[in-house]
DNA sequence: TTAAATAGTACTATAATGGTCCTAATTAAG
DNA sequence: CTTAATTAGGACCATTATAGTACTATTTAA
C-alpha cells in the first residue's frame, strides 16, 4: 500500500550509487550493470531525472551522467517527485484537479495537512542519509549492495515497528 | 505519484464522517448517500475498516456501524493500512520478500528508514484533525462537505507548498 | 566520418485497482 | 415462525496504470 512505483525505487538505488561515486560521470550502461537493472529500465530512469534537474547529463562519447548537488542536499522527496511527478495522495489537492463540488469541499482542507506531513517527512530524509559507510566487506564489492531493487511499495506496520 | 488508491480516499472521508456523527450506527446506505460513493463500493470499505478493527459492526435490522476509539485516537495510518493492507513502500521491506539477495543488500535498512519516516507522519495525523467546526453554512448541510471525493494521488510539490 | 552516448517518443503486455454482483449468515419485528 | 433488513464473504470483469522495450534523432569525441 502507498505504493511507489518500481522506478522510483530504481531512481533512488541510481542516485545512491551515484552518491557514492561523486567523482567520474557515469554512463547508463555502466549504471545498469551497477545496479542490475536492465539497460533501457535505466535510461528512462536517467532521463527522468534529468529532467527534472537532478542530474547533469553529457551528450555525445564520453557523456553520462552526474549528480549536481551534494548528496545531503538531495531529498528524497526530490527524486520521487522527478520519477512520479508532483506527489498528491488525492486529486482534489492536486492542480489538475476539476472537481466540480469544490465550493462545498473542506475535505480538501484537510487532505493538505497528510499531504504536507508526508512531504516534509519525505524531504528531511536526504540521499546522504542513504549512503552506507560499511564497503568492501569480506571483498564483496559494493557494487553487489544495489543488486537487490525489487517492487516498489511502501509498508507501514500496524504497530509502527517497521521492518521487513 | 505516492498513490493511494480512491478506496482509500473513500475510507477516509467514511472514518471522518462516522467520527462527526458518533452518537448512532449508521448503515452501509446512508453512508453511501452521505458519502456520495456507489453502494457496493462504500459496502467493500467499511467491510476493510471493520475487519481490521477501526469499526464495530452490527449483523442484522438495525445494524451498522460504528467507531471504535475516539477520533483523536485513530490515526490516519491506520485507515491507510486498513484498506491497502500494510504500508511498504519497497518490496523488500515488507515481510513477504524473497530477495535472493537479502545478504548483500544494505539499502534495505534504508529503505526502513523512508518508510518510518512517513509513517510517523502519517500516524501523527489523527482522525481528529481531519474533522470541520464549519458546519451548516449558508443553509448547505454537512453532508455536502464529504461529496467530493475524487480519485486518490498523494501529490508532493516540488517547493513543499502543498495545495490544489 | 564514425562510434558512443543521451534525448525523445511511441508501443505493448502485464498487473493492479475500482467497481459490481451474488450468496450466506445474522438479527429485529410482525 | 416468517419476513425484511443488514452485514460477511467471495468471485468477477473492465479499465487503467505501470513496467519494460524498442526505435529514431541529436550531440560530441576521436
Amino acid at each position: 500500500m502507498l505504493r511507489m512505483g518500481k522506478l522510483t525505487d530504481y531512481g533512488i538505488v541510481l542516485m545512491s550509487y551515484l552518491a557514492e561515486n561523486t567523482a567520474t560521470h557515469h554512463n547508463a550502461h555502466t549504471l545498469s550493470e551497477a545496479v542490475r537493472v536492465p539497460l533501457p529500465t535505466v535510461r528512462k530512469v536517467l532521463k527522468a531525472l534529468s529532467q527534472y534537474g537532478l542530474l547533469d547529463s553529457e551528450r555525445g562519447a564520453h557523456g553520462g551522467y552526474s549528480l549536481n548537488k551534494a548528496p545531503r542536499d538531495i531529498s528524497i522527496a526530490e527524486v520521487i517527485t522527478a520519477i512520479e511527478g508532483p506527489i498528491a495522495l488525492t486529486e482534489c489537492v492536486s492542480k489538475e484537479s476539476h472537481c466540480e463540488q469544490e465550493v462545498h469541499c473542506v475535505v480538501q482542507t484537510n487532505w493538505e495537512r497528510i499531504n504536507s506531513a508526508v512531504y516534509h517527512a519525505l524531504d528531511e530524509v536526504k540521499l546522504s542519509n542513504m549512503l552506507v559507510e560499511q564497503t568492501h566487506v569480506n571483498g564483496v564489492s559494493p557494487i553487489n549492495f544495489y543488486s537487490s531493487v525489487r517492487q516498489s511499495e511502501i509498508v507501514i506496520k500496524q504497530d509502527g515497528d517497521i521492518h521487513g
